[in-house]
DNA sequence: TTTTAATGTAACCGTTGACATTACAACAAA
DNA sequence: TTTGTTGTAATGTCAACGGTTACATTAAAA
């Protein structure tokens, strides 16, 4: 079990439009190239994006641009964006058996545990902006 | 994309064993009504953890008995006993394009990131043991 | 020794989600 | 009006999960 590829891709893309933006008109097809998937993979990319209010994508004409500073977009923001855990990361069983006094207190139990270990995870994503990732990348050009 | 739910049926598993072994033989069917699973599941989890050195299952006269201290198991022992992730958590897209300047460098400038998160989330399940859960569960029961 | 009750596993099924891909309507600018 | 692009629905393949049946193996009790 994996967190999606949707995330990397989407750091990816995000990368893309903000370092080669102000040379290239960045379009499904040009971040495609880069990236290595289907363009449409792409275009479903900055729709989430696009929806979390990340980016502007024009129709028609085409092209992705930034709308907010590199420097307020964190990586959990794009977690968040392409939707890699629905709600709860951990996956619990279902009904436990209430007539055991360990079925009836499990969730009791390992909730709390279970949502610090999700939220040291997610903290971690918070830490890093985007901003960041294209200083290291600047040096690394 | 959630964590599969070996883990927290592993958990309650072993925690059923601690707590009611001492009056019941904890049979695969018996742990099996608690959890409310099918008993092969069960008996596939045992087998996980008997793998792992955590618990003893006899064969043919049946139960499970814990091997180690509850203190000495951590829910990250568990949580890789269950085989929750193969390597890393972030599946990376493959392939990035290394004619790109980004497609180059992505690895470079995102997987210490990555990685950085993921040792949060496994040091927090580190830090609880079966005995913090078994405290828990005595005081509820 | 036979019976009984478990475990250990293989096999198969249905469901779900991921990702790739094709197709095409909608759109905006040249 | 032509052209290049986005938006999105539809379809296909694949892998993992969890459920379940089936049965050989095992150990202890009768």
């Amino acid at each position: 079990m994996k967190i999606t590829s949707r995330f990397t891709v989407a750091v990816h893309t995000l990368l893309a439009i903000c370092v080669l933006g102000k040379k290239y008109k960045m379009t499904s097809d040009l971040i495609a190239s880069s990236v290595n998937v289907n363009p449409v993979v792409i275009r479903r990319t900055l729709s989430s994006l696009k929806a979390a209010g990340i980016i502007d994508v024009k129709a028609g004409s085409g092209g992705a641009t930034p709308v907010k500073d590199a420097g307020d977009i964190t990586l959990y923001d794009i977690y968040t964006a392409v939707d890699c855990v629905e709600g709860d990361l951990f996956n619990f069983h279902e009904n436990p058996n209430p007539e055991c006094p360990v079925g009836k207190n499990i969730h009791a139990v390992m909730d709390v545990h279970l949502a610090d270990a999700q939220a040291a995870l997610e903290n971690e994503l918070k830490s890093v902006t985007l901003a960041d990732l294209i200083k290291q990348l600047n040096i690394l050009i």
